[in-house]
DNA sequence: TTTCATTGTATCATATTGCGATACAATGTA
DNA sequence: TACATTGTATCGCAATATGATACAATGAAA
């Protein structure tokens, strides 16, 4: 290796870097793990994991089940949810406004924002027909397969959206989920037209989703309003008529200031 | 150091635990941090947080402003709750019956768990009325100034919960936080009496909170549903009437099974 | 504008840590 | 009961991480 990535590795902490994959080991399927499906999933040798194992549990990142030797996460994993969303001024300046939305509209009302090719909620203001995923801070979902990340490409220029929609990755939810990126392009320039984003059965079938773009002082997308409802009650038409024109008040009154 | 010390030794990875360290220097005052700040509020060698905040960077759980060289969280730190949420069976079950209560009564309704001699917010349905620092998971705040905090003592048999009225930790809120042990150990006994905990003025001036435990299958307590109002609509005798019997059924209802 | 203080970056000799191989215990399954 | 799998404990050793240090960059005060 070259003097340059030489000089890169020596400020890389390799044990540090190891341990926090335990961290990453858990999510929506795996609640608690032992230490040989830990070191499975890292890729970890046994010895590292349970060295790894041991001091998150002792600095109280994992919890240990004595009795099943099984580890799970602690209320840590949850509080650093909390320095997170102190720190991200788009998520204190739109926290009010998502809750007005949500009481003026009565559905489920949440705030996205891109993270590499997918979104991350960062709010999530339930109403009686939310799933429990769809209640959860936290949530990565490909933004090529939601209207939230549909809405933020839309508002991208042209040639550096259309590398976003041949390149990332997408995932099926529901039999319906969309992979066809010739739909997903059709979509996106409509709603580049539009200024929001309408999804249907995407995530949840009978679910229908729609999204409109924060845009920063700097005029790039920081982030997406999201409104969903149900398939069973609500059309693309009525939707247009009764929840866009909220969503959109609300989406452009967040645009943050320049720091 | 003994035998038994050094086997506890060779087991734990300081490297892992110091980095660690990093990540918890954020909080709901320091949104952003430069690597002298890191290091003076983690205690760390400046060349050691040089290193572990590069880790960190490279490994996506800091961003870094390269303008300003200060460091910040990542969408890595929320995505931790998420994983966290999925965890615990009680949120998982608590869930959708908190958003039909908050449905019901129009308030601010909360989850909570204890955790040492802390209480951490798990599960948060925000009103119109609800404070930023409200509506977020994974904070937490010492049992012995919450509601949620002595509704749960108060479901421990009574040497428990004396030594922790005794010897917890005590933060002042407000000028009016109470501070006295004497009054605490009132209050968690007349909630021992009633079923729920009442309080005013405790994180929030002019706010009534009321909570009820949620008991585990063992008898022990798990958790807190929580109401909080504004004083200034409600009296206790009201929240009482109104709210205090939809709380007890919630929170009745929210029973965990024997894994 | 200059000077000084503070913060950030880069380097290196070295001691200590963490590694991974291994043995054995405990548990689960057939 | 026997075997497979998982978890725990140990140790020799190489590589990592340490912290001291020098210097660059930036900010603040005079």
């Amino acid at each position: 290796m070259s003097t340059a990535d030489r000089k890169q590795d020596t400020l890389f902490v390799n044990s540090l870097a190891k341990g926090l994959r335990l961290l990453e080991a858990f999510d929506e399927e795996h609640h608690s793990l032992g230490l040989s499906e830990l070191a499975k999933r890292t890729g970890l040798d046994k010895s590292a994991t349970q060295r790894f194992a041991n001091t998150l549990h002792q600095t109280g990142y994992l919890m240990k089940d004595e009795a099943t030797r099984r580890f799970r996460p602690s209320h840590k994993f949850a509080e650093m949810a909390y320095a997170y969303l102190w720190s991200d001024p788009v998520v204190q300046l739109a926290m009010p406004k998502l809750i007005e939305l949500s009481g003026r509209l009565g559905e489920t009302i949440n705030m996205a924002e891109l993270s590499g090719s997918d979104i991350v909620y960062v709010a999530r203001i339930p109403c009686q027909r939310t799933t429990f995923a769809a209640t959860l801070v936290g949530r990565r979902v490909p933004a090529l397969n939601t209207s939230g990340g549909r809405a933020i490409l839309a508002t991208l220029p042209e040639t550096e959206r259309r590398a976003c929609i041949e390149n990332w990755p997408l995932t099926r939810f529901t039999p319906e989920t969309t992979q066809d990126r010739d739909r997903i392009s059709e979509l996106v320039e409509e709603a580049a037209h539009l200024g929001y984003s309408f999804s249907r059965n995407e995530l949840i079938l009978k679910e229908i989703g729609v999204a409109a773009p924060i845009i920063g002082a700097d005029g790039r997308p920081v982030a997406a309003v999201h409104c969903s409802v149900s398939a069973y009650h609500w059309t693309r038409e009525k939707v247009e008529q009764d929840i866009v024109p909220f969503l959109l008040d609300t989406a452009n009154s967040i645009t943050p200031s320049v720091r």
